[in-house]
DNA sequence: ACGCTCTCTGAGAACGCTCTCAGACGGTAT
DNA sequence: ATACCGTCTGAGAGCGTTCTCAGAGAGCGT
């Protein structure tokens, strides 16, 4: 049975593609061959060769395949630091991550995950990752507008692929996106075909492309139905439940009869202010959320579903791609969304088709 | 501008050693020296080579380095796929992540992280990863009693850590744990205290050692309390709310007046069925669940609260101490844990301490 | 018999670092 | 002057692959 020991033992007792050469009696070059299952190598040879690396449990080492190609099959996924310390929401990174793992392991590459709690850590992952071609590309997720990641991640010229639209780097860069924009209207319009007139909106950070989308969706919507746009049925939030509660409050005063939240975490917020202050939903207010957490569904949430698993997979499908030279220009993939309609919206269920 | 391209033409710009060495007139031997901060270089020297390496930006190529010294830096964090496929806990496992990353940034290692979506992605890491030794550590987290993976992980000697007692390999493995045991136990002796008798308990998946551990302590406390035990009194969950949510319906029956959840998710479940079905809480029945979720506050559920990052970074320390050979025994932490009063025990607040 | 192509194989360089070893040098004790 | 020791430095091997190149052999048409 192991103890547990310094791993200073390791080097001695693995084979490498020498030994294997030898017992075969063919050259290294061969194995290799052989392990890559490149042509050129005759079906004996071939077979015999796996044989004995079956025979003595032989893998290849990556690290002097690290060494020799210059590629090691790790791909970073960078968490930036207001994720990583806010804990609101636990549904959306994780699933989002999933979504990675699944497209990465499926071609065989492995995930490097750095979670920046500090800003330290932030200049670190530059210096000691990247420069050093640890990993082969990045995946940035949910990074504000203005990260100045970007443009050094660009000039290293590290293939780079992001889950929402860069916006003023959008033409460089692989992204995976849903049409936040368009969302919201939709929103919007269900809202106001419910009878919907006073529609408030609670805001995402709004120095995250995606609050800014569905705010703008959101006023043109209102445009659409010529309603006119009142400031003050827009309260600013940051995507945290606790803007919700809070701004829900404020919304109050301005007597609306509806509100679009921009996400989920918000709506839940909201509607707990609501129930503590005896306002019945949807008979006095209706509420639409967006992304379609779980919880939403236990509480009865109407909302815009967005596919992030999805979103998760493809976005690293479009790294890989680029990776492997397999796309040369940057690629971008507008997933869909659709509203999910329940009980908060006024709308009963049978309609929703 | 960057425009995207594959990253083949990399290699040819990097700087290298040699072309310090060359620059700065001295060997690459003591290039690398002054990078790795090693003794007996002259301070002129260091100081020059330091200039050197500043002026043209260089950055030793961490692959180079990988294979000769046979490190790299990385630990490998697994999730066993019971925790990637079901998403009801999303606070737990990103919490633990954080920690992680915390103590592996701090000493200066990266974290690959390996969901298992499916079956053959728990083999995959085993033969690609692992075999390769392309990480120095491993992590094991919420894993199932008879892992297979632990007697195949101890058997290669690559150092371990887990963030659970595991049990039969417990003396060969470094592990942080939480005294579930004395904590269950804690939990209901609080509601015996608030003068509940008829005390039931939805457990955790029983193939989980904390779930194990913390239904031992449920019926400890009964025996020390002298309160008989009752098989109707206990229904099995498996942490999810759900599980929770039935639970509660199937105890109702056994006309219990007060629960333990093996966990808040459950115990949040158990508390939905209670307000579908119009019973008081704390009035009818108490609750007390165990995690201490950003949730159970809103829910003024009383819980047992564990240090979730604290464990993350302590695993990590000590799997780290393995790895550089600073630690040779296994060692095992166990982490305190406190009970939050809140409401739904029954007992007031300023009771609490 | 000759040249040609195509398949197959091995030798050896290359990747970029660390690490061992031997030797140079200066200072001190004998 | 000699021996010795501690500090500093460079040459070169080694880590385990991949990849290029050259060459051997087989098959085929002329």
């Amino acid at each position: 049975m192991s103890k547990l020991k310094p791993n200073a033992n390791h080097k001695a007792k693995d084979l490498n593609l020498e030994d294997i050469a030898k017992e075969a009696g063919v050259s290294r070059a061969t194995v290799s061959r052989v392990i890559n299952n490149e042509a050129y190598v005759s079906e004996k040879t071939r077979q015999h060769v796996q044989d004995v690396i079956e025979k003595m449990g032989y893998t290849p080492n990556l690290r002097g395949r690290i060494l020799a190609t210059g590629r090691t099959n790790i791909i970073g996924v960078v968490i930036p630091q207001s994720l990583a310390t806010v804990f609101d929401d636990q549904f959306y990174f994780p699933t989002l991550l999933n979504g990675v793992a699944q497209a990465a392991n499926q071609r065989n590459y492995a995930m490097l995950l750095w979670i920046q709690e500090s800003s330290t850590d932030e200049e670190r992952f530059y210096e000691r990752i990247l420069k050093n071609h640890l990993m082969d590309g990045v995946l940035l997720a949910s990074t504000q507008q203005d990260n100045p990641f970007i443009p050094r991640l660009l000039d290293m010229d590290i293939p780079l692929a992001m889950v929402e639209n860069p916006n003023q780097w959008a033409s460089y860069i692989n992204y995976v996106d849903v049409d936040n924009h368009g969302a919201a209207m939709v929103a919007i319009k269900h809202l106001y075909k419910q009878g919907r007139r006073r529609i408030g909106h609670i805001t995402g950070a709004l120095n995250n492309i995606d609050g800014i989308r569905r705010l703008e969706g959101y006023k043109q919507a209102l445009k659409e139905l010529g309603i006119p746009y009142h400031s003050e049925f827009v309260i600013e939030g940051n995507f945290e439940s606790k803007s919700g509660y809070m701004g829900m409050q404020t919304l109050l005063k301005a007597h609306v009869d509806a509100v679009f939240c921009a996400n989920d975490q918000m709506a839940l917020g909201a509607l707990k202010a609501l129930d503590e202050l005896g306002v019945r939903v949807p008979g006095d207010i209706a509420i639409v959320g967006f992304d379609d957490l779980p919880t939403s569904e236990r509480n009865k949430l109407t909302t815009i579903h967005q596919p992030i698993h999805t979103k998760g997979a493809q976005v690293t499908h479009l790294l890989l791609d680029q990776i492997e030279g397999i796309s040369d220009g940057a690629r971008h993939v507008l997933l869909p969304t659709h509203l999910v309609i329940r009980e908060t919206c006024g709308a009963s269920i049978t309609q929703r088709f």
